[in-house]
DNA sequence: AAGTGGTCTAGACCACTTC
DNA sequence: AAGTGGTCTAGACCACTTC
């Protein structure tokens, strides 16, 4: 194990105990960010895995297992383990959570309708956990299915975290551009849900008749370390729609 | 291994190969079940259970680990391993997404305004998948918080699930009492939500003005064994509330 | 010092997939 | 037949808790 931490006491010594296979699956980690093993392909078989890092198989198969678990790797008997392809329709619709009434999940159509940069208020810092009047971008777009129009979203972003965001660059999936382009990886998000009227600009940008009861999100979305890395409200036209909870 | 399954050969024919583990799993499963230990409570060593079940501490560990990871035993180095206490208060907040806008997560009150029995509509018999014109129980109640109305909910359960329930008997928590006295533990449920206006009769409980939008949650909630075991609309005033929803 | 779960190894055999 | 991950065992040693 030359390769990995040294002894036991010494790495208790720097910072407490961390067991081997927590040590080689910080290795594997890193083969697979630093592109030595891709998404879809197949690693090693845990045999060589093992022979290469000088580690018994056990303890190849506990890291491999661990790193399964959190649908990083994919292991399949007879065949290998796999680098987990975030394939780009499940990434989406697991932050998509509204559905036709219908059945059918659809994907939406989105157009900016405007962007803008300014110095964020004392809330939207504090849900960023920013410094008071830090710069933000900010932008409005609507979303539509079959040409009608759904969703109506405020998206505040930290400008620090996204250089160079323009209206051109916007796609609909966008936390796939935050990742590939900005290496921001939003792995989780807390939503909060209202009841409200639809008003102003969200009920212009959604035809909405005086009145309209709609679906109001405001979304905290996290990075994988943890910081917030977009703040997102959304008015949704709920008529023939429904926003999908599941609780465990 | 006399215990458990027989031959590997045999498992094979019988359904499938099963492994040990979860054969031990089962059993162990099976003692907490009948309350041979209970919640709270250690289970003997690992060393200990192998003997008694005739296999190695590293199978006994497998299916520990295992029930581990699914909440249902908490193990601890140097201590042992407990039962989980799936206590009341955490069971009802992962059911309950309401939350007050100021912070706090506060129980609500609720007072049963109706009950009765009747044939399933066919709408209630597919979401229910029970044959059409089934027994099913309804109830309307109203929930509030700090003496203000918030919640008005309908609930439909399979009359052949809950023999002898009546208004009397129903709690706050109601799926403590499916789970002590009907044997049914809600393990998942579905929300879909709207946004709408308040009519008739939730208006009139939530008392609710003309107008007023409130957030509609349909929930079909699921036992243990994948059976759904309840249907409940609920009727939500958003005003000072909001309702959580985490993804992941 | 004694008891618990946690890590790590080495090795046998099995289930599944591919050739 | 050969290669993969999955199961199971036995045993050594370690980290943590309690006495």
């Amino acid at each position: 194990m030359a390769n990995l931490t040294v002894t036991p006491h010494e790495a208790e010594q720097a910072l407490g105990f961390r067991p081997l296979y927590r040590q080689l699956r910080d290795r594997v980690m890193q083969r697979i960010a630093d592109g030595r093993w891709q998404a879809g392909q197949a690693l090693p078989s845990e045999a060589h895995i093992a022979a290469e890092f000088g580690v018994s198989q056990g303890t190849v198969r506990k890291a491999l297992d661990e790193m399964a678990a959190e649908n990083i790797l994919i292991r399949r008997q007879g065949k290998g383990t796999f680098v987990a392809e975030h394939d780009e329709h499940r990434m989406f619709f697991q932050y998509f959570r509204l559905a036709l009434d219908s059945g059918g999940q659809i994907s939406p159509q989105s157009k900016v309708l405007s962007i803008s940069t300014g110095t964020s208020t004392a809330e939207e810092a504090a849900s960023l956990q920013l410094a008071d009047g830090s710069e933000v971008i900010r932008f409005h777009r609507i979303r539509s299915m079959g040409g009608v129009p759904c969703v109506s979203e405020h998206i505040t972003l930290p400008a620090q975290l996204f250089p160079g965001l323009t209206a051109s660059d916007i796609p609909n999936n966008l936390y796939g551009l935050y990742a590939s382009r900005f290496a921001i990886t939003v792995t989780s998000a807390k939503e909060k849900l209202k009841a409200i009227i639809a008003v102003g600009p969200d009920a212009a940008a959604l035809e909405a008749p005086e009145g309209t009861p709609v679906l109001e999100i405001n979304r905290t979305a996290l990075a994988i370390n943890g910081v917030p890395a977009e703040l997102r409200r959304s008015v949704c036209m709920t008529e023939h729609l429904h926003y999908l909870s599941d609780l465990h």
